[in-house]
This record gives C-alpha cells, structure tokens and sequence, in this order.
DNA sequence: TATTGTTATACTCTATAACTATA
DNA sequence: TATAGTTATAGAGTATAACAATA
C-alpha cells in the first residue's frame, strides 16, 4: 500500500510546469536578447503572424497582458522596423498593426531560438517522447484558450 | 513537401511550457494564497522536506535565488510556525533551518493545491496521456538538475 | 582573509488610474 | 457618455552590493 500521502509537491505536474516554465522562459530570455527583444515582444510578433488581433486592445486580450503595456510593446517594434502602425481610417481611435518584412525575419530568427531552446531541454528524449510532449501540451494550450 | 519554415513559434515546447508555466504558477499563486504564503515559500519547504540542504546559503542554491532572498522567506516561514530557524552550534555562522509540525502540515495543504491544480490544467487528458506527461516533465527536470 | 547571514539599494516587469482623442 | 490609446504612478519580485558576525 503505497501512496498514502500522494505525490509529493516535486512531482506534481503544476509544479513542474512552473519550474520548467521558467527555465525554458530564461534561455529563450537570453537567446533572443541578441536581437534587442524580449519574449512579450516575441509574443506579439507570433500574434499578428497569426491574424485576428490586429488593434493594440484586440492584442492586449490575446497576450493576456494590460493594454498600457502593448504601447511599450509596440513602441519598441516600430522602432526596429518590425511592425507598421497606422491609424484605422473608419474608427482613428485604433492604431492598426502590421508585420513589415524585418518583422517577419525577426519572428523567424526568434523562433528558431525557440527550436534551439527545445533541442538543449528535450535533449535525451527519445523522438517518440518529444512528438508526445508536444502533441499534450497543445492539447492542454488549447483546452485553456491559449492560441498564443 | 510541409514544414519548410518548421513549426510556428507558438507550437515550440520552450514558448508552451513558458505560457503554460505561468498559467500553472498562477492558479497555484491564487490557491496557497489561503495559507498566507507564496510559491518561493512552498518551494522551501519542499526542499527541507526532501533534505540535502538545510543552511540558508545551500537552500539558496537548490532553489536557485540569491541568498538574501532566503533571509525573508525564512523570516515568513519562521513567524507562521513553520520552520525553526537554529545556530549551528560548530559554526555559529550558519542558520539551519527545519521543518515544525506546522510546516509539514503545511506543505500537505500546498501540496494538495499543487494536485489540485493539476485536476484542472489536465482535464480532459487521457490517463495515460497525463501519466506520460508527469514522467516526461519528470525526466526533463532531472535532466536539467531541478530537484526542486 | 573568507564565508554566512543580513540589510540597503536598485532594477525589471507589470498593473491601475488618470488623461487625451476620437466616437 | 464610452472607448482606444497613452502617460504617470505604484507595487511585486528579485538581484547586487555593502555590512556584521564568525571562522
């Protein structure tokens, strides 16, 4: 009769996922630094490649972060030339946003420093057990409603 | 001839397991919030619990923050009566710290958060599936020398 | 002189609230 | 009056550096 008192906290997938967030979140940190962006910038870059938010508020819902904080975002991006801001003639409210082409290569540079990122933490895994990892973390992403 | 460009950003491990990471450390954040403390706390006590590292400067490394971080967690730990906090008598220098009654008590309540987080974030998995995901992210951690 | 713990300080991230312009 | 974006401000979290006690 093992297991009486469970699985101890380590075990614990919630656990594991914090930690392995974490460390997954800091290598890609310090990849991506090389490019002059930050993870919350990557984020928006893979919202807009994805469509469907295209105002900073539409934005601010998809990345599940404050609309004062896209500003910030955006602000930065435009500044490297990796996105367009225009104003929407119909409502001059919303500020529009677009990849440029240095945006799009910019997304591609920073994901393949996502692949990198996967390649040194599922290093040892077998090819089985990564496609499994995958395929049960997107399933889990969606079932939360996280598109991105 | 699929996959030129290789998966999207938001299909990487390393961007899921950061997203989802931190969906994780929030509702685990809101649920222990009831006992008054805060992940970095549970992870203390977590790592009393599995022994190894008792004085402040060697829970500092297995939890991977700076020492002076320790200081104040301890000092939380020790006024909710969950860890004594002694001089060792052969170098005065050092604090080690232990486990109370109340400690273990309760990391068993923020242990059984941590379970409950897991219902929720893995709802809708298979057995199995979740079985494969917890002795993935356990083989992960290991690899990557996250005990705690 | 080196190390443990502590305190002081500063920096990063992000949210909330106040404000401007449009609607 | 309500909404999109912006700016100002404040709080949480954590690291680094300076300091005190002990080795």
């Amino acid at each position: 009769m093992k297991d009486v008192k469970g699985a101890p906290l380590a075990d614990t997938a919630a656990f594991r996922l914090g930690r392995l967030g974490a460390l997954a979140a800091d290598r890609f940190t310090a990849r991506i630094a090389a490019h002059g962006v930050k993870p919350k910038h990557v984020a928006l870059l893979a919202a807009l490649a994805a469509g469907g938010a295209e105002s900073q508020q539409d934005l601010a819902g998809v990345l599940r972060v404050a609309p004062s904080l896209v500003v910030g975002l955006a602000d930065r991006l435009e500044q490297l030339g990796a996105v367009r801001r225009e104003r929407d003639p119909v409502d001059r409210r919303r500020q529009v946003l677009s990849l440029t082409e240095a945006g799009h290569t910019l997304l591609a540079q920073c994901t393949a420093d996502a692949h990198a990122v996967d390649a040194e933490l599922l290093d040892g895994l077998s090819g089985k057990a990564k496609e499994t990892l995958r395929a049960t973390l997107a399933e889990i992403a969606d079932r939360h409603g996280l598109s991105i």
